[in-house]
RNA sequence: CGGGGUGUAGCUCAGCCUGGUAGAGCACUGCCUUCGGGAGGCAGGGGCCGGAGGUUCAAAUCCUCUCACCCCGACCA
């Protein structure tokens, strides 16, 4: 390619409404713009990078035995009734009527499509197993979308969907795409942590999430920091801490504690440490209301608490207006003492003794409140937030093992959906002996919009992108000093482009006869990763100047043998 | 949906408080000089000051309404 017939639109000041680093870049370096929020052109130079993700991602899934299709962007809505989704999925849906007022969506995501494929055409288990894949445009009318594609409306997403006749099937399906997924991440030259995750809305059991670390990153994940574990923190775990609970030395006592409402005020009003106070959570429960204890540094985990068979779903914290109906004082003062409800206790309260909580009357509340002798032995759960400095979960043992809270970029899901699809919408095929069996599905998903912008977050400096070269939009630049002077230079910079062309390099030659601070100044803003510099000087010497994005020095090469030098430099990385 | 903010040239922004002929830098066009890290000079082109209504002799500026975008939160995964 030529600078010259390239759309190089760069920018040398930052746009004003973006935020983070790779959004910024995106713009700088002219891969996208934008139209609408969250909805952008990708320019050339963007739909480069894009091209040579999805042929990595293309690669690898055809390689772990998937089959690539092509589904509708726009779905009818008969298809997401029959699933139920048609009103489950909410707002984020976007809805379309055609011209004879039939309702239409603009899809999310392809479950009901790909379910109804299969079962038309998978009668059975001898077709079985079965992964189909697609890389398409995919439309989510996010509340608030933000960082440019990181979280847009409209994004390029590869999703693939596996079928197997029994969950052992499924089970090996989900393994090789969470292996082709590790390829893929590596691939792209990705730092990356595999995630536990919770299933969420989708349904189903076993997830992973594989994540990007960076500071921008939308996900907090805690992250052992001697071991595997990482896992989403809404997710993961605080088990039973091994000490003992300490034995009771105070009193019971109530005090009176003024106008304190709240647990930090309380604590410093008491002069105690907030991990002494019980925080009291009232939610609705199954069966009347539920008590919920956290300790006061603590954060009750509402994804847990849900998770409970004894509270509602979805969680509903009781109304400021309810409580003095149930508790007898209002929001500031409740306290798990004769509290007249089921009082379900994390086990990090559990472990407190000579505690204070509220003593369910406005502006009091027990000091030396111990469990078993003042109020009945509570039952113990898991329902609080990891915090960083938790033990590790895994009690992976090592020494100097704890978590650390991270963040993250979401930038694959594979998950486990069992028969959810299979079951509403009628998948079945006939087993071996005959019987008709609800399939069992995977579905797995790369935003590849978003690995994009993943990447820049993670490779960049203070001059711009650095690719890593298998993504990178051009993996060579040429840049010629003096192009219009020199005709040796212009000479040997198409006979050098010609040669690496030939030999297989992805080169862009800038042949805008622009100056050189320019050429640097560009070529560095959109990260190609390496950069021929062509000039008399050089030419004199036999030699090309020779500089990787990413390293200080320039180093000169010898002309005669260019392109078998860039090869064995390209093989060695 | 709640709170906050911003809309003026392609981009970054000044002007608004205190009403009086629309500005700067970058980008763009032409000419000259320059030419190894986003050059300099001269001359140009480009704006219904987001939109509608109002106040006024006069509105980018004051008032009302509206639309769009951004940030924080809630929400969602």
């Amino acid at each position: 390619m030529r600078a010259s017939q390239l759309l190089l639109a760069t920018l040398k000041e930052t746009p004003a409404d973006a935020e983070i680093i790779s959004h910024q870049l995106m713009l700088r370096a002219g891969m996208i713009r934008k139209v609408a929020a969250g909805i952008y052109n990708l320019l050339p130079l963007g739909l480069r990078v894009v091209r040579k993700i999805e042929q990595i991602v293309r690669e690898e899934m055809n390689r772990a035995g998937a089959q690539e299709l092509l589904m509708p962007a726009v779905q009818p809505a008969e298809l997401w009734q029959e699933s139920g989704r048609w009103v489950e999925y909410g707002p984020e849906l976007l809805r379309l009527k055609d011209r004879h007022q039939r309702d239409f969506c603009l899809g999310p995501t392809h479950e009901e499509i790909i379910t109804n494929i299969v079962r038309n055409e998978i009668k059975s288990y001898r077709q079985l197993p079965m992964n189909l894949y697609q890389i398409q445009t995919k439309f989510r009318d996010e509340i608030r979308p933000r960082f440019g594609v990181m979280r847009g409306r409209e994004f390029i997403m590869k999703d693939a969907y596996s079928f197997d006749i029994d969950q052992a099937g499924l089970q090996k399906s989900y393994e090789k795409m969470y292996r082709a997924y590790e390829r893929i991440f590596t691939r792209c030259g990705l730092e990356y942590r595999v995630v536990r995750a919770d299933s969420g809305a989708i349904g189903g059991s076993s997830s992973h999430e594989f994540h990007v670390l960076a500071d921008s990153g939308e996900d907090a994940i805690a992250v052992c920091t001697r071991c595997d574990y990482a896992a989403n923190v809404e997710l993961a775990e605080s088990p039973p801490p091994e000490t003992e609970r300490p034995l009771p030395t105070q009193e019971l006592q109530e005090v009176d504690t003024a106008d304190q409402h709240t647990v930090d005020s309380v604590a410093a009003f008491l002069a105690i440490p907030t991990s002494q106070v019980a925080k009291t959570l009232l939610v609705r429960g199954t069966d009347g209301v539920v008590a919920l204890i956290v300790r006061g540094d603590h954060e009750l985990n509402t994804v847990k608490a849900e998770k409970l068979a004894e509270v509602a779903r979805p969680l509903e914290f009781i109304q400021a207006d309810e409580v003095p109906g149930i508790a007898g004082c209002d929001v500031g003062s409740i306290g798990p003492r004769d509290l007249g409800v089921m009082v379900i206790a994390d086990h990090g309260a559990v472990r407190m003794s000579d505690f204070v909580c509220g003593a369910n009357t406005n502006n009091q509340h027990f000091s030396g409140v111990n469990w078993g002798r003042d109020i009945p032995e509570p039952r113990a759960a898991d329902l609080r937030k990891v915090v960083a400095g938790d033990s590790c979960p895994n009690n992976c043992g090592r020494p100097g093992a704890e978590l650390r809270i991270k963040r993250g970029i979401e930038v694959g899901h594979v998950f486990q959906l069992g028969t959810k699809y299979s079951e509403s919408m009628s998948a079945t095929c006939l087993d071996e002996r005959g019987n008709s069996v609800a399939i069992p599905m995977g579905c797995y998903g790369i935003g590849v919009t978003r690995v994009a912008a993943a990447a820049i977050e993670q490779n960049h400096d203070e001059n711009g992108i650095l690719w890593p070269d298998s993504i990178a939009p051009f993996e060579i630049v040429i840049t010629p000093i003096g192009l219009k002077k020199s005709e040796s230079v212009s000479n040997i910079a198409d006979l050098v482009y010609t040669s690496l062309v030939g030999a297989g390099f992805d080169v862009l030659l800038d042949d805008r006869n622009e100056r050189p601070g320019v050429m640097f100044a560009e070529m560095d803003l959109i990260g190609v990763p390496h950069r021929l510099v062509i000039g008399e000087r050089g030419i004199k010497n036999g030699t090309i100047e020779y500089k990787h994005r990413a390293a200080s020095q320039a180093q000169d090469l010898p002309i005669d043998n260019i392109v078998h030098t860039l090869k064995t430099l390209k093989e060695n990385r």
